[in-house]
Parts: C-alpha cells; sequence; structure tokens
DNA sequence: TAAAAAATGAGACAAGCGTTCCATCTGCAG
DNA sequence: CTGCAGATGGAACGCTTGTCTCATTTTTTA
C-alpha cells in the first residue's frame, strides 16, 4: 500500500497556468461530475482557494469524494495539494499593482540580464501612465481641445526624442481628415512652413529636457506670430511652457537613459481624438 | 457572564484597512504577547490569511490562545472571524488593478466626456504593456538581440501607424551610436536603400494590420537579398512573419479606432537598449 | 442483453482544527 | 513582603475536516 504513485510527482502541476492548461486540455476525456468540479474550480479559484471540501463539494453540486479523485486524477495525492496551488495563486496575484510594479522595476535595477531589460521599460511605461491618470489637468485637457477643435490647421512641432510622438499625432489627424502640418526637421524649411501659420491656427508642441534648441526657437517665433500654442513638456518651468496657451506637465519614468512615451502618447492621441469628436459635435450643431 | 460584548459588534473592523488603523492605534497600548501577534500580523498578512491557529501561532511565536485573545481584543469572535477579513483582502486585491482598468475602459466606454477618451487610451496602454509583460517570448527575445548585435547596419522599416516606433528606434540606435539607416516613405528612394543591405545587416520591420503594402513589399526585397528579418506585427499570420527570422506578436489594444503603442514602444526600447549593451559587451570581451 | 468496468454517492473515521478552561506567572499597589 | 488583577502557557474538549471504503448506479464492451 503505501503512498500512492510517488514516482509520478514530477508531473504534478505545481503553479496555477499549468494546472488551468492541464485542465483546458483534458476537459474533453474527464467523467461527467469530475468536469463539473474541473469547470467550477476555473470558473470560481477563490472559492477553491478559501472553501473547504464540503462548502465547496456543494457550492459545485458533488460530493466531497468526487472533489479528491478530481484532484487525485490530475496527480495530487489530495484535495489538500490541489487547493494549495489555488491558494498559491493568490498570494502571488495579491500584490497590488503597485507592488507588482515595484517588483518589475527592482527585477530590472538588479540588471538580470536582456530581459531586465525589457521590464524596465515596461515598468518605466506604466509608471507613466499611472502618473499621467493621477495628475492631468481636466481644465488644461478641455481647455486644449476647445483650442484645437477651431483651428483651421494645426502645426505639429517636436523634434528628437518627442518626434515619435508628433509623427503619430500628424497619422491620427490625417486619419480623422483634420487639417495638420508636421514640422519636421529634415528638409530646412521649417522657417516658411512656420510663416504660414496664422492665429486662426493652432500649435501642438512637444519637448522634454534636454528641449531641442529648433523646438523652442520655433515654438518662440511662432507665437509671436499670434498662434495659440498646446505644449506638452516635463515642467512648468519648460522654456516651452512661456510661449503656451495651455500646458501639460508630463512626467515620463525613464529607463537606462530612455524616457518612456506611453503617457505623452495616451494624452497626444486623446487630444487628438477629442478635437475629433468636437468637431464632428459642432459640425452637426451648426447645420442641423 | 455570558457572550462578551455581544453589543459592540458594530466597531468590529470588516475590512483590512480599518482592521489595520484599529491595530495600530492601540499597539501601544496592548499586553506584550497580543502586540507580538499584532506586528506579525501587519507584516505576515498572507500568513494569517492562509494558515491554522496553530500552524500561525507557532510563525509568531505565541501560543495559539494568546491568538484567539487577540482576535477577541479587537471585537471578533474568535480567530476564526478575524481570519476572514484577511481573506477578504486577498481576495478584493487580487482584482482590483484589472477591475480599476475594467472601470476606466467602461467609464471611457459609455463615453461621458472628453475625460472618457483620455482614460480609454491610459487603458488601452495599461492593457497592452501587461499583455507583453506576460506572453513576451523570451527565446525570441534574445534571438532577436544576437541577430541585431552583430549586424553592421539596422535597417528600420514602417509605415504609417508603426512609424513612430521606427523613428524613436532610429533616435535611439543614433544615441547609443549604433549604425542604422530609417527607410522613410516620403523620398521615394527606398528601393536604392534597400538595396544597400547586404546579409552582414538586419531589419527590423514594424507592420501591423492592415500591413501597409509597401511595409510587405520592402521585406521581402531585403529578406531575398538575404538580409535577417526581426518582425514586429500583430499575429502570426502576419505576411511579415514569413519573411522573417525572428517575429515577436504584439497585442495591442485599441481604443476609439486607434492602436495603443505603449507595447510596441517598450519592446522596441528594450530590444535596442539589449542590442546597445550586447555590443559594448562582446566589444569588450574583443579587446580586453 | 449480459457481463465487466468505471463512475458515483454516502457514510465512517481518524486527524487536526478552533476554542475553552484553568493553573501559573508577572507586575504593581499597599 | 503580601495580595491582587491581568497576562500567559498548556492541556483538554468537542467539532469539523479531508480522506477512505464500499455499495450502488451508470457506462462500456462483447
Amino acid at each position: 500500500m503505501s503512498l500512492g504513485g510517488a514516482t509520478m510527482d514530477e508531473r504534478v502541476p505545481r503553479d496555477f497556468e499549468t494546472l488551468r492548461a492541464t485542465i483546458l486540455e483534458r476537459r474533453q476525456n474527464l467523467p461527467k461530475r469530475i468536469a463539473q468540479i474541473a469547470a467550477y474550480a476555473l470558473d470560481n479559484p477563490d472559492d477553491i482557494a478559501f472553501g473547504t471540501a464540503a462548502s465547496i463539494a456543494a457550492s459545485a453540486g458533488v460530493q466531497p469524494s468526487t472533489l479528491i479523485r478530481f484532484a487525485q486524477q490530475l496527480g495530487f495525492d489530495g484535495f489538500t495539494s490541489l487547493q494549495l496551488v489555488f491558494r498559491e495563486r493568490l498570494r502571488e496575484r495579491n500584490s497590488s499593482y503597485d507592488e507588482r510594479l515595484a517588483a518589475l522595476r527592482a527585477k530590472a535595477e538588479e540588471g538580470a540580464g536582456h530581459r531586465a531589460i525589457f521590464d524596465g521599460f515596461v515598468a518605466a511605461a506604466s509608471t507613466s501612465l499611472n502618473d499621467i491618470s493621477r495628475t492631468l489637468n481636466e481644465d488644461h485637457f478641455e481647455d486644449a481641445i476647445a483650442l484645437l477643435a477651431k483651428a483651421e490647421t494645426i502645426y505639429v512641432l517636436a523634434k528628437r526624442r518627442s518626434y515619435p510622438v508628433a509623427s503619430y499625432i500628424a497619422y491620427a489627424l490625417g486619419k480623422l481628415k483634420i487639417r495638420n502640418q508636421l514640422i519636421e526637421s529634415a528638409a530646412g524649411l521649417n522657417a516658411e512652413m512656420i510663416g504660414f501659420a496664422s492665429p486662426r491656427d493652432a500649435v501642438i508642441a512637444i519637448s522634454f529636457s534636454p528641449y531641442a534648441p529648433a523646438t523652442i526657437e520655433e515654438a518662440r517665433v511662432i507665437s509671436e506670430q499670434g498662434v495659440p500654442i498646446v505644449a506638452i513638456t516635463d515642467s512648468s518651468f519648460s522654456p516651452l511652457a512661456q510661449f503656451a496657451r495651455v500646458w501639460f506637465e508630463v512626467a515620463e519614468a525613464d529607463f537606462a537613459g530612455f524616457r518612456s512615451l506611453s503617457a505623452t502618447m495616451a494624452l497626444a492621441m486623446a487630444l487628438t481624438v477629442a478635437v475629433g469628436e468636437k468637431r464632428r459635435d459642432s459640425g452637426k450643431k451648426r447645420k442641423p
């Protein structure tokens, strides 16, 4: 007699995901009552973690002994061992979002290989999103939308690190059929392009420390022409802020010297789409 | 005598945070052994949730009966009731992040003003980051890094929606002093640029459904020249995948028709920085 | 359809549980 | 030092637990 299947313990699922996969895989071949528990277990993992064999069996509509057979079928030596997996899952997932993030960041900072680099960037992006979600000034946001919605042409101004955001804004504005002009650094025709802007237009300018001198200079010129500027930058002391009608302070976390763009991207997209929506609405109102 | 404090049950902490506050508040006035458990409970809440009175008492270095007196002192009628609070905490915190996200998304989708748009983009970005963090294939990641690290020139290929990512990669590679060539759509000289690529180079190609035909075509040509391609795309059925030596499947959530770029950005940055690091390391090894 | 095998239900049982009780210890006031 | 009240340790108790066993039902096979 003694212990049953002492040599098979290698195949016992130790973590919840493996267990879950195993159950799904075998689901077809399981006896009716056992399958009933299998379904219940995947649907109510918390109940399995906390309940007693009797209470779980009652909830699932079976006998306690069936529960044990279910566990044994999966390779565990009893219900208790199976339950441990469900509890471990809660322990791990328990860590709140912030704690998980801290773990990612810690792992990234102790520099364990390439995966750590990836984790670092994910953590930086998540942190930035979390921050902006908390700190976004809604009044500024509404002001910026109103300002951009009535512009004839929206000029998008950004260099270097911020340029990807600008290019996505330009892409999205184009998709929404909103006239826009991306001011690129390449061709050297920026001065002329800027010259076309009038007070009936508007500018989205993006720059983070260290501020690209060209962006600042162009923002200065264009604001002197009376064109309202919406600025996305990283501090209220930013040189961009002084030229801007509305500005957003976005604190992007960085990793390995590269700043995340996730918060800026989210803000930029929200601005763009909100402007598109506002235009559609006021278009309707004008011609009802 | 009968039951103690049958009329006081209104003051029993029902949620973990209240309980925690109560404990911290009374900490000074508690007897030694009870304070010992109080400290243990706040330090190891998971153990309280899952353990038995005996096991917890042993871990905390007290008698089981003390544990019960601790519970009663807080107004519970026994250890079991106290334990329920610790279990409830696990249940709630477990899903809090996903629920918060779902709430954000729900609010965004029922369209409550401009703030909802912003929340929607933040939620989409968070979801994408979460997904990629779980599903990234580490072997592919290492392969891609190895492949890119030994390339003479890294060509970066992306159009339209994916172009912002490409431009950030190019920016970062430049910062890291890694020779690279961004294949832009503007000038119409792409065919010639691509012609320069040799099997000693490598390509990072990014495209999501609907795949920009130009990107696919250029990827095809360049792969026929024997240049290895690392692809970032959204499905293993993507036309990009068939030309690629290594490919990543990135599931970006979208909002209002615009896909988040946060996961792709994080992956792109991680790749870039990891390649930079790998080059530094092997450079050291070559000339020690 | 009959026989064999598998699945199921229900009760029995020992182990371990939370709880209670009481003797002992500790710290303090008189 | 004595007396006392609260705090503590440890054993005992009743109950619930997970598990096992076995009779019964259902399904499969011949």
